[in-house]
RNA sequence: GGGCGGGUAGCUCAGAUGGUUAGAGCGCCUCCCUUACAAGGAGGAGGCCGUGGGUUCGAGUCCCACCCCGCCCA
């Protein structure tokens, strides 16, 4: 019964079934599994936990390269026999996801302030419920083995409960702290974001707004031009009346009205003479006074600085140092309050036009120039971000940087590619406290309470020091309440229930003291009151990630899971998350597990468009990888992503490169198809009754021993560059075997042993599977789909023409029951004469592309067979050996092919030189040949030259013998070589 | 300003510990639908390895300087 397998590997079908029989089946699992019976703690397990995608996220190239290279590991440690187990999950995404929901809530003309906090984070589960975990299909597709019953999530129960427990712990460490610090506030997402969450944009006002940066749009660039590209200058009036003043310019006006003073440099001559005295706030008429620092830069603007220290974190610290007042003059939404006076409730871009124009007209303006500066935006959203003096959460870091980067330092955890050491160094030395407090509505909530009752620091009721905003104003009783204290609203007669159910946002005063716990107190320890307010604010998204790889096996619950897999083995992410996570998971780990999180540290590249531009809506270069793997298969995808490319290295995805790929798969598929149909034949003609060792195979060609030692090279190498991360190269390298070697020439040689005796038809067809087999098994991490299919017929065709267990074509071990849980390829001892074997064939070779050379150079139709006879030397046995595969493969007349030793005389024809080898091929010399042959010499003696002067030299002394050896024998092979030309052309 | 990476064929990229005619894919030129594969096969053209020095018997690879491009941090 014949196998017929079809033309092409058909990946649309077969990919999703072969993942569900994978799935089905367990391989996913870990074979030593402390949640099974039998299980052995004393084996090293494989651990990855995977990078947690945006729940409500769409699966981009990025998760593509992620999956690829993580599966990929996953695959290899899993054929190597290691307990293998991939941990995938979710993150919450606090403000992507609230963005998303509210950008849904627009489009029905609400906000989440029409809901209330409560209903509004109902709505967000219910999208989490309706698009969370499209991507987790998504990741299937890409063929991600992940054991799908571990599943985690941020928002879990437990995850939420050790998100929590890391809190209080840290809290109780006196590492959080609650302070007035300048933070990036963003008003269109209203909350503080972290230092790494903003980016930064060059404004040139000297040039038209016509050339944003890569990666912003023209239509934003232009939205940032209207409020940055410009310095103001203006006049700051001595409060003496003297009619002087101390020029002053900054690029945000609107900021004046929160100066409390002005700076000069204590050795600038200009100003001295103003240092003690007061000047006057423009419009507002407050007095400040001058003071004298000398973090004043002489050089920029006027030499003198306006100090904001509500607004700019460099005059934070100055005016802390001078003890000078913070003013704030925006609220949440990046409006003027009532400090900015006239000004209060217009937009803080609307008011610097105005305030500008007034201080025109006073003549306070110097004037306005063209400036190059970089403003701050939000990351998310893109709208410029607000510095601004506000409450928030900390956590103390250095004490938690110190053991992180000496673990690294240490080489207790590994960072591939090296380089990042360094990065990660450079940035953990000069790592600042983290903002950890999000006014957001979507996230862990932050386990602190106030005390309503309990007095304040000041003495006041901690309520008075609650606020709590209203939007729109609530309307309670005849009273409206747009924003108030906690104080008056009870007072008023509101419940907690009433005022938290509505309120848009509320905030607490460093003076009100919280309790930090677990669980909700029943009631202040202190004053014995219930009514216990909690902070409004939830923890960054951060925060509850750096807690991935012990939180998603049960943390802090000491689960099986824990003891077992826990520190995990690689943590493989993206290098532009270094610091927003790796960095702080090996915090939290050794902070919180008192161990490193993972052993090594994988870092790949981005993936760029094909002319290596950052891939952006706006641009319109995305590509969808569904797309992608509609078209070409996630085989191709994945070889794609993982080959051609060095670690940590951004990717310059190319569809030309994945359409190659897939036409590797396909040529892989159709070398199976040979074998399979070559092993189904030999098993035909051989005699049905012979159940034991029916031929023997002692004598292999050349070619099967050649193919058989290159196949090792390959095992090897292949090995070497795993051991060094180095998979791209490894991938790459059994792509050139399999298609170069195994295929161009192997096979094609294969085809004529077929037809020869049976004993030799045998053995091909063993050789052919056994390196089918083996590079079916490398190549498995890379391309999982094609090789399992193939692997599944392979494994069928074996033993449906030998049987379940032969000892020609069994491998030992037996067959696995499928490729994802066979047996990673060993390396075999190379035989001795290896080396002369890889010789003899790079003869063979160059004499078939000699041949092959020779037709195409003359217009010698493919089809018209040339006789031939050929002078081997010492050779020459063996190349008799394979006189069908030569034949066959340069077209020659096979019964017209004489092999020879040496020729006697000058054998009639066109001479046909490789190496030591001449082949004369019927017909006269003709002109052409005679140019090439010519040309050749002309190369050789340049060759020879060179080498002889290389010889001579102080080479054959200094470098290591077996070099200096090679290039001796290299010098012999030309020599012999121009002899025969020179006899050929001349003789 | 500090740090990191890159500059190799027309394009996109590989090139361990320095080892001697520098590779791949795509593109280009000739030819071939030969019974595994036209998603294929055969033959070919194409490279002062950014510039200038240095170390070395030997440099794409190591060192120094410089010029471009990109990224990260201030």
């Amino acid at each position: 019964m014949s196998y017929d397998l079809p033309k092409t590997f058909d990946f649309r079908t077969l990919e999703p079934q072969i993942y569900e029989q994978w799935e089905k089946k367990g391989y996913f699992k870990p074979w030593n599994d402390p949640r099974k019976p039998g299980f052995d703690p004393s084996v090293k397990p494989f651990v990855i936990s995977m990078p947690p995608p945006n729940v409500t996220g769409e699966l981009h190239l990025g998760h593509a390269m992620m999956v690829a290279v993580e599966d990929m590991m996953m695959r290899y440690h899993r054929m190597r026999g290691e307990p293998a187990l991939w941990v995938p999950g979710t993150d919450h995404a606090g403000i992507a996801t609230q963005l998303q929901v509210e950008k849904a809530l627009a489009k029905e003309g609400k906000t989440r302030y029409d809901l209330g906090r409560e209903a509004f984070e109902k709505r967000v589960w219910a999208w989490k419920e309706k698009y969370g975990n499209i991507i987790i299909q998504q990741i299937r597709r890409l063929g991600a083995s992940c054991d799908w019953d571990r599943l985690a999530f941020t928002l879990d129960p437990n995850y939420y409960r050790a998100v929590l427990t890391a809190f209080v712990h840290l809290w109780e460490k006196g590492l959080i702290y609650r302070d007035y610090r300048i933070i990036n506030w963003s008003p269109g997402l209203q909350t503080a974001v972290s230092d790494l969450e903003v980016e930064y944009v060059e404004i040139d006002g000297t040039k038209p707004p016509t050339e944003p940066p890569e990666g912003i749009s023209l239509e934003h660039y232009r939205e940032l031009y209207k409020v940055g590209g410009k310095l103001y200058f203006f006049k700051y009036m001595l409060a003496d009346g003297s009619g002087d003043y101390i020029p002053v310019a900054t690029t945000r006006p609107e900021t004046i009205l929160a100066d409390t003073a002005v700076a000069v440099h204590p050795e600038d001559e200009r100003y001295q003479k103003y240092v003690g005295k007061e000047v006057v706030v423009p419009i507002l008429g407050r007095k400040i006074p001058v003071i004298a620092d000398a973090r004043v830069d002489r050089e920029f603007g006027t030499g003198a600085l306006k100090i904001t220290p509500g607004h700019d974190p460099t005059d934070f610290e100055i005016g802390r140092d001078h003890g000078l007042p913070i003013l704030l003059v925006m609220d949440e939404r990046g409006r003027m309050n009532a400090h900015a006076g006239p000004y209060a409730g217009l937009d803080r871009f609307e008011a610097r036009e105005r305030l500008w124009a007034d201080m025109e007209k006073a003549g306070l303006t110097l004037g306005v120039k063209p400036y190059k500066h970089r403003i701050p935006i939000a990351q998310r959203g893109g709208e410029p971000i607000e510095p601004m003096v506000s409450v928030q959460w900390f956590v103390k870091i250095k004490p938690l940087a110190e053991p992180a980067l000496r673990v690294v330092e240490e080489g207790k955890i590994r960072i591939v590619p090296e380089r990042f050491a360094k990065v990660y160094r450079n940035w953990m030395e000069n790592i600042r406290d983290w903002c950890i407090s999000r006014q957001l509505w979507w996230g862990h909530r932050i386990p602190a309470w106030y005390c309503a009752n309990c007095k304040a620091e000041d003495g006041r009721p901690q309520a008075e020091h609650i606020h709590v905003t209203f939007i729109p104003p609530l309307e309670w009783q005849g009273h409206t309440f747009d924003t108030a204290t906690y104080a008056a609203l009870r007072q008023a007669g509101l419940s907690p229930e009433d005022i938290f159910r509505k309120a848009a946002r509320v905030t607490v005063d460093l003076e009100a003291k919280p309790m930090v716990s677990l669980e909700k107190p029943e009631r202040c320890p202190k004053c014995g009151s219930t009514d216990l307010v909690q902070d409004p604010d939830v923890l960054d998204t951060w925060f509850s990630s750096a807690l991935w790889p012990f939180a998603t096996l049960g943390w802090p619950e000491e689960t099986p899971d824990l003891r077992y897999f826990y520190p995990t083995t690689v943590m493989e992410t993206g290098y532009d998350i270094l610091f927003f996570w790796v960095a702080r998971m090996i915090m939290s780990g050794l902070e919180h597990m008192g161990d490193i999180p993972f052993e090594l540290v994988y870092l790949h590249g981005l993936v760029r468009d094909e002319f290596g531009r950052k891939m952006s809506k706006t641009l319109g270069n995305v590509i969808d990888p569904l797309k992608v793997i509609e078209k070409y298969g996630t085989d191709a995808l994945r070889f794609t992503l993982l080959v051609g490319n060095a670690p940590g290295n951004d990717l310059n995805l190319s569809m030309k490169r994945v359409e190659a790929n897939r036409n590797f798969a396909n040529k892989v598929w159709n070398m199976g198809r040979l074998v399979i149909r070559a092993l189904g034949e030999v098993a035909g003609n051989l005699s049905s009754a012979t159940t034991d060792h029916p031929i023997s195979t002692d004598s292999l060609s050349p070619a099967d021993r050649w193919i058989l030692i290159r196949l090792n090279q390959v095992v090897d190498a292949v090995q070497r560059l795993f051991d060094r991360h180095l998979y791209g190269e490894a991938g790459k390298g059994v792509y050139e075997f399999l298609w170069n070697e195994f295929a161009d020439w192997y096979l094609e040689i294969a085809k004529t042993q077929l037809r020869q005796d049976k004993g030799t038809a045998y053995r091909t067809v063993q050789v052919m599977v056994k390196v089918l087999d083996t590079c079916l098994r490398l190549l498995h991490p890379f391309t999982p789909f094609v090789t399992e299919a193939l692997w599944g017929h392979l494994k069928a065709a074996v033993i449906q023409a030998f049987g379940e267990r032969h000892p020609d074509f069994t491998p030992s071990g037996g067959w696995p029951d499928m490729l994802i849980v066979a047996p990673w390829p060993q390396v075999e001892p190379l035989p001795e004469d290896a080396d002369e074997v890889l010789a003899f064939m790079q003869r063979f070779q160059d004499l078939v592309r000699a041949i092959r050379n020779y037709r195409a150079q003359n217009g010698i139709a493919p089809r018209q067979p040339l006789r031939a006879t050929v002078v081997a030397g010492s050779d020459a046995a063996r190349l008799q050996s394979m006189a069908s595969a030569l034949a066959f493969l340069a077209r020659l007349e096979e019964e017209h092919l004489h092999i020879v030793a040496h020729a006697d005389g000058k054998p009639a024809g066109t001479a046909v030189v490789a190496g030591t080898w001449t082949a004369y091929l019927e017909g006269s010399l003709d002109p052409q040949a005679r140019a090439r042959m010519e040309k050749r010499l002309a190369e050789l003696e340049t060759q020879i030259a060179r080498l002889e002067k290389l010889l001579a030299g102080p080479f054959s002394q200094k470098a290591p013998a077996h070099v200096v050896q090679r290039e001796r024998e290299k010098l012999t092979r030309y020599r012999e070589e121009v002899e025969t030309l020179r006899r050929l052309l001349h003789g």
